[in-house]
DNA sequence: AAAATTATATCATCAACTTATATAAATGTC
DNA sequence: GACATTTATATAAGTTGATGATATAATTTT
């Protein structure tokens, strides 16, 4: 609506670009447990919302019922996460991430930072103080995810 | 080995949080065509540099030869790549991409640069100016991901 | 010429996703 | 309260996407 056309849309489709590729990088980057993006999305979910109805897990992981279903009978079975029952509806199970699930999830992030770290001792401290100064809209762009 | 550990790790923590949450976004964000990382990644490539061997489509995409075998035969299938022999080589073939395979490329950046481009919008100017100035940096973060 | 390596196809298996179906519990309507 | 509708989740069947193993032909090395 706004006759910013020009200006946003040259920065967008460089950022999308830049960004893409990071996406890209990230998704390859190698890890020492080889879980998918969804069982860490799920696994990081729960660490901050345990204990979680499959429902709700279908909503925040965008995959279908069965999908989900399926993901925690899987992790069930790997001791990431437990089923118990739901005492305010008898239809539903609340899944409760362990432990070792946290662990996982725990690892998996201090592992990320060391490598992203690694990366940014690759830039000037220039280029960091950008990245830096640019954190607080990179994160505003984070949380509209969350809406 | 600097000494900046301080500053490096303040940011670089906060960085990866946020760095993760965008990249949620980004994976979870929808699509006209429901295409896996993979697929998009290998036609992407192929945009940049058909033909390619599976050679080495199997070094860039880092997955096995076994399964970039398997997915070239099902984007033959579909019409968005073509085998062709290697006049250089008997045991090998060259992956083309078609011009169906490059329009789904294409398609699917120009959505995606849309989709930004929405989220963009909500920041302040000042949030985008951060933003684009960090845009150098950033980009030379992505390029490590191809060294 | 024979051995070793390279390039790729195929098989078997499991994970991860989809749609479809089924069952039980809860809620809404009369 | 009886019945209809909705909700929550398990499961089946199928395809895709990944792995390791195996096989075959072409090329390179010895």
């Amino acid at each position: 609506m706004e006759p910013k056309t020009n200006l946003t849309e040259l920065n967008v489709s460089d950022f999308a670009m830049a960004f893409e590729e990071l996406t890209r990088l990230f998704i390859r980057m190698p890890s020492i447990e080889k879980l998918s993006f969804t069982t860490l999305s799920v696994l990081h979910t729960l660490s901050l919302r345990s204990p979680m109805r499959l429902s709700e897990l279908i909503a925040t992981e965008q995959v279908t019922q069965s999908a989900i279903t399926q993901l925690v009978t899987r992790l069930e079975r790997d001791g990431l996460v437990e089923r118990r029952p739901d005492p305010s509806d008898g239809r539903a199970v609340l899944i409760h991430i362990t432990p070792q699930g946290a662990s996982v999830i725990d690892s998996r992030r201090s592992e990320r930072i060391m490598r992203i770290a690694k990366l940014i001792e690759r830039l000037s401290p220039e280029e960091r103080a950008a990245i830096a100064s640019a954190l607080p809209a990179l994160t505003r762009l984070a949380e509209f995810g969350n809406a």
